[in-house]
RNA sequence: GGGCGGAUAGCUCAGUCGGUAGAGCACAGCCCUUACAAGGCUGGGGUCACAGGUUCGAACCCUGUUCCGCCUACCA
């Protein structure tokens, strides 16, 4: 008996904490400084600073450190770089929320105290996410931890910035944009979220100044009648009949009673609403172009809380919604409001705090996007980004072709401040990487830094090449930009997958990662996609906590299939940590099994693996272990998780404890002699080592503690290498699953006739061909052992035993004929059934064969492979129903 | 409106070259056989959404239809 001993139960909690403070504290994944391997990199999608774990992101850090890890012992020199970004819309609203809390506001704290204060907050309680994620066993090189604020970061921001800037690829305008009432900022087009919300249609007459051809008014449809205020014309299609003579005219506007003039735009659709538009250039965007196009005045009704302004005439001082009431029954009262329609519309919402946003016109920095699309677009269509899966590339060109101007300036304090800065005398505009003390135009002191900061994407999109040290020519860019892979989910293709390949583009003249995995997006069980306010959301701390990280990552795992969205159900975890049971108890099996004798053997070197000593059990598990490693490198490779995972689960669950470990219990008892036993003991121990390597990417923290008390291993399976495929043995594989046929067949025997587990029975296999004897012979042992048999005959051919059952063996070439005698305890009449049913079936079989291979056009035309393949199928299958008639035979004479 | 994806066992899903339809879970029967009852053995269960087409042969390729997701869009 091994001192090593393991409990009955696997408890992940009493491991899990110890090698996640152990891969940490021995840094085993920081990269070696100057390796002689190829690199593999990956920078983690930054989460948000004020962030908790959630199922996409246990997602994707599982599947990344699966990468990381397989690619890791499998010789690369591995850089996975984690970090976190600042966040800081989110941010912001976390450290108001704490100042509201205290009667204060971040004006009456000034914005270098409130910046503070944001510091001290991140501090404090920013970024648990990170200690969720070691808490998953995420391979990350923590000593490489970033922040998109850190001084590094932000120096490249400051660089990247002012380079656009003198490029012209950013500029400073008056744009409409989407605002955040409540957030008080500008966003961008992606920031906004739309939902479909049940509005109303509202048509509103305004009258002609000079009525003709009996026509009084216009009618007009719109669905915020409030923004009228701010009309500065009404459009309509130049060829739409009914109103083409009225181009040129003019009307007036209710309430604020100002002229208007009518004019031609394609944009307009004759179909609907009236076939008339309101225009209202500063707060709509179509409306925002067509004033462009027609010179029209933009005139501003609301300030930044969405409250009418001065301009709004008699509603001054109201909210946008009570100003709505009010216009509409005001237009009630002069008989100007025509009908009221339902009408379903797409309302864009905030995506930090979903207040309705108002577009509005206002002073903003963009980059123009254009020049940057083009390579970036070229990149994927040539190849050297390449997406996984492919049919995400269109999602891709898609927004990259039809791409707007990115907003980038952020009316609030938390972020990267604008190097910019304005000269409160000439107006010029400064934009420096270090803060300058004087105006680049007239040379004056009288200057002052722009208020805003940047979108926290701008900071993100440099992200795969900042944190590598960037501007600096570092040996970190050297050896790992381009990053390998990235891996993320498709919602944020536009907002940063896109971004950062302009930028990588542009600043490092090479894409910033050559292949793009996406991986899904996980619902509940019942498909419907997680919120909290649906109450159906599962926290992985949770699961981890109840089932092990080990049986949550695989469950992640053999889910992530490629372009299907995963339907989460707990039971599947358990089912897993079910798994985790099985490969702790084949373990404890395993060091059960090896003695003092053996440890001495290791000791003395004479307990190393011998393929020339295999038996044909060793043979078989070994072929099985080769094919699980092929299967489970090329899974991997192609990003096929769900395929590795069920692999692994096939191989140890089915093959290795099903079989091997039933199959091995002979030699281990010391039956077939001591030297037996000790190959047998060497091949188990061998292959449950490589099984812990193998399942180690997915399953960390169990494959550790077990491969520690596994013979001949020192410190930790993720420093260590994976397995190689060894010496082939298809043959002796093949003859081994001959004589896992007959076991089967006779347990099936022994079931469909109910014979009790604890009876032993006698068996008599006949087989024509000497070989399959030969073979039944070598494996007699096993089969009186796993099918509980006393008495084995095996012959070529022989006195059919009285009172038995027959069956025929094989899924090889040639077949054998296995009959189980059962007294008097046979049951003729279930006999007949079941031979009847089988009969039936290889017929069923044998005939659809026979009638293809009777087809002329089959045989001239199916490859000849094929046609040579269903020949012996169809002999092997007569050879079957041949001897199941002679069974029904003798059963019924 | 445009685009993408899906429909295969009771449930969740694999199925890569077009060549015998698979797995897990669930279910049923028997079993506490010394690694594991979070287990073992055995079994039942499918018109591959529908209709055509291509082919010797289709779950797979093509066309159309139905249903279900998701993404996008300036019909105010």
């Amino acid at each position: 008996m091994s001192e090593k001993t393991l409990e009955k139960t696997y408890e992940p909690g009493s491991v899990e904490g110890r090698w996640a403070d152990y891969w940490i504290k021995e840094k085993l994944a920081t990269p070696g400084e100057r390796s002689e391997k190829p690199s593999f990199s990956m920078v983690i999608p930054p989460p948000n600073i004020t962030g908790a774990l959630h199922l996409g992101h246990a997602l994707n850090s599982t599947l990344q450190d699966i990468l990381a890890r397989s690619r890791r012992m499998r010789g690369f020199n591995v850089l996975w770089l984690p970090g976190i970004d600042h966040a800081g819309i989110a941010t912001q609203n976390v450290v108001e929320k704490q100042l509201a809390a205290e009667g204060l506001d971040r004006h009456k704290v000034g914005r270098e105290a409130f910046i503070e204060r944001v510091w001290k907050w991140k501090n404090e309680s920013g970024g648990t996410i990170i200690n969720q994620l070691k808490r998953l066993g995420a391979s990350c090189d923590w000593t490489r931890l970033r922040f998109t604020m850190d001084e590094g970061l932000s120096r490249a921001v400051r660089e990247v910035f002012t380079s656009l800037y003198k490029e012209g690829l950013i500029y400073r305008g008056d744009y409409i944009i989407n605002w955040c009432p409540r957030c008080h900022t500008a966003l961008s087009d992606l920031e906004v979220e739309f939902n479909e919300t049940e509005g109303s249609l509202w048509y509103m007459r305004y009258p002609l100044v000079k009525p003709a051809g009996g026509i009084e008014y216009l009618t007009v449809a719109t669905t915020r009648p409030e923004t009228m205020l701010g009309d500065t014309a009404v459009a309509v299609n130049p060829e739409d009949g009914r109103y083409k003579a009225l181009i040129g005219k003019k009307v007036r506007l209710p309430f604020v009673e100002r002229e208007i003039p009518v004019i031609g735009d394609d944009s307009v659709s004759i179909e609907f609403g009236t076939g008339a538009v309101k225009i209202t250039p500063a707060h709509d965007f179509n409306d925002f172009e067509v004033g462009r196009r027609h010179k029209l005045q933009s005139i501003k009704v609301m300030d930044e809380s969405a409250r009418m302004n001065e301009n709004a005439g008699p509603f001054k001082g109201m909210d946008r919604y009570e100003a709505r009431k009010k216009v509409v029954s005001g237009l009630e009262e002069k008989g100007l409001l025509e009908k009221t329609e339902k009408h379903k519309l797409m309302l864009g919402g905030c995506y930090r705090c979903s207040t309705i946003v108002e577009p509005t016109l206002s002073k903003q920095w963009f980059v123009k996007v254009a020049p940057l699309a083009g390579p970036a677009i070229e990149a994927v269509e040539d190849g050297r980004i390449k997406f996984v899966p492919k049919n995400w590339e269109n999602l891709y060109f898609d927004w990259m072709r039809n791409i707007r101007d990115w907003c980038i300036s952020r009316q609030i304090w938390w972020g990267h401040r604008i190097p910019a800065w304005h000269c409160r005398d000439c107006g010029g505009v400064t934009v420096s990487t270090i803060d300058p003390d004087k105006c680049e135009s007239c040379g004056c002191k009288n200057i002052e830094q722009d208020p805003d900061v940047l979108d926290t994407w701008f900071s993100s999109a440099l992200w795969p090449f900042s944190t590598l040290g960037w501007p600096e020519k570092t040996g970190d860019l050297k050896a790992f930009y381009p990053t390998s892979v990235l891996s993320t989910s498709f919602d944020i293709i536009f907002f940063w997958v896109a971004r950062m390949a302009m930028m990588g583009l542009k600043f490092m003249k090479d894409v910033p990662f050559r292949e793009v995995y996406i991986h899904a997006l996980i619902r509940d069980a019942k498909g419907q996609k997680m919120s909290k306010s649906k109450g159906n959301v599962i926290d992985p701390l949770v699961m981890m906590e109840q089932y092990g990280t080990d049986a949550f990552r695989f469950t992640l795992a053999v889910l992530a299939a490629q372009g299907r969205d995963i339907k989460l159900a707990e039971d599947r975890i358990a089912g897993y940590r079910n798994f985790c049971n099985k490969i702790w108890n084949v373990a404890r099996f395993t060091l059960m099994n090896l003695d003092e004798t053996f440890f001495e053997a290791m000791a003395s070197g004479r307990a190393r693996v011998d393929e020339s000593r295999f038996n044909m059990a060793d043979k078989w598990i070994w072929e099985r272990r080769n094919a699980c490693i092929r299967e489970v490198i090329e899974a991997i490779d192609t990003y096929r998780f769900d395929e590795a995972a069920r692999v692994l689960y096939r191989f140890v669950w089915h093959e290795l404890c099903d079989w091997y470990v039933e199959l091995v219990k002979l030699d281990l008892r010391g039956e077939s002699g001591a030297e037996r036993k000790l190959d047998a003991q060497s091949t188990l121990a061998t292959v449950m080592m490589d099984t812990m390597k193998l399942l180690h990417p997915f399953m960390p923290f169990i494959t550790e503690e077990i491969a520690e008390k596994l013979p001949g291993h020192a410190g930790s399976l993720m420093a260590g290498d994976f397995p190689k495929e060894g010496r082939a043995f298809p043959d002796e594989a093949a003859r081994m699953e001959d004589v896992m046929d007959v076991i089967r067949a006779v347990r099936n025997i022994r079931t469909d006739m109910n014979v009790p587990p604890s009876a032993m029975a006698d068996c008599f296999c006949f087989a024509d061909d000497p070989g399959l004897r030969e073979t039944l012979s070598e494996g007699a042992e096993y089969i009186k052992l796993l099918a509980r048999v006393k008495g084995l005959v095996i012959a070529e051919k022989g006195e059919r035993p009285g009172d038995s059952v027959s069956a025929v063996a094989g899924a090889g070439q040639k077949k054998a004929e296995v009959f189980v005698p059962l007294g008097g305890l046979v049951d003729f009449e279930v006999e007949e059934k079941r031979i009847t049913k089988e009969l039936s079936k290889a017929e069923g079989e044998a005939s659809g064969l026979m009638k293809m291979l009777g087809n002329e056009e089959f045989t001239k035309k199916a490859p000849p492979e094929v046609v040579e393949k269903d020949r012996a199928r169809l002999e092997v299958l007569e050879e079957k129903t041949g001897k199941l008639k002679a069974g029904l035979e003798r059963i019924r004479t």
